[in-house]
DNA sequence: GCGAGATCCATACCAAAGGATGAGATCCGG
DNA sequence: CCGGATCTCATCCTTTGGTATGGATCTCGC
């Protein structure tokens, strides 16, 4: 009874950069009440009766900026750590002219990271028959008889970095 | 799975990475400038007399933290350049700090071109059982346990083409 | 000379990879 | 709606890879 509602099928890492995106928020979240706090207490302390509006406004905007920086590369550096697996394409003629599919090449580009069958099956979802089918046929397109020539080739061919 | 530590040499990257903070300042100030002016547009048409100078501040934090996530965004992205580019011109010294002796390079040569432990065998004119032992220590000094592991390691380290 | 390391080889065992075949489910263009 | 492509999974089988253990030479430096 093969039904499985086939989750995750075009990345496993879903999961992982939502969670990363929320701890930002909230993080984000408590920054902010942080930077209210600062700006009331220098509101009340010194400059709110002395300076003008505009300087005021500078500092928020100062701060903010900083805060969005920091926001900015939290964000980021998720899709950095999602990026290192599944997704750059560099030469998508060699793909297609190899009719190599979609899943075939995040098999591909699995395995040339150095992990073994049961690893590729674990990280995408799929079993370990799948993961010998796609290579099986991945073999064959790449004209290959091994995993580490089918790493060779692709790399010379520029479907995987 | 960081499988490895990829240092980036110093070589070409750091004028790209210069002229590229550089055009990031530049629009950073045109952004700026450009959010001044829309505040400014803000004050005297609609808001300032009417709302509070808590709401201005909101939109100024606000749309600073944005300006400050693209900027961090794009700060980031030149970071990003610069790891994803190694060239590494490495090194041999690798070899002798592993404790890689001869034998085992040819073998880690071989095996880098795709070839089964019988071909290098073959290649080597030694029998299937050396080069078993010799990748068996080669393993162990890379601390890998495949040999796709173990070529992606050796490339990364600079001991192999 | 002697020990250490390197090279070579063997045997046995288990795990993993690869090949072959078949088949159900889904999707999509004609 | 049908047929082809894709994705999925299973099962059986053979080959290869990797580990462990042990032993035989050989060289080289102390």
């Amino acid at each position: 009874m093969p039904l499985l509602p086939n989750f995750a099928p075009m990345n496993g890492t879903a999961e992982f950069r939502r969670s990363g995106f929320q701890t930002t928020v909230v993080l984000y979240g408590l920054a902010l009440a942080a930077l209210v706090f600062i700006l009331k207490y220098i509101e009340y302390r010194f400059l709110i009766r002395d300076l003008s509006v505009e300087v005021y406004i500078a500092v928020v905007a100062v701060l903010s900026t900083a805060l969005g920086v920091w926001v900015g590369s939290k964000l980021l550096r998720q899709k950095r750590v999602v990026a290192v697996e599944p997704q750059p394409v560099l030469n998508e003629e060699a793909v297609r002219s190899l009719g190599i599919s979609a899943r075939e090449l995040e098999v591909l580009r699995t395995m040339a990271n150095g992990h073994s069958n049961q690893e590729i099956a674990d990280k995408l979802f799929i079993s370990l028959a799948t993961v010998k089918s796609h290579l099986s046929s991945l073999f064959g397109k790449l004209e290959v008889r091994s995993r580490t020539q089918a790493v060779l080739k692709a790399k010379a061919a520029g479907i995987i970095p």
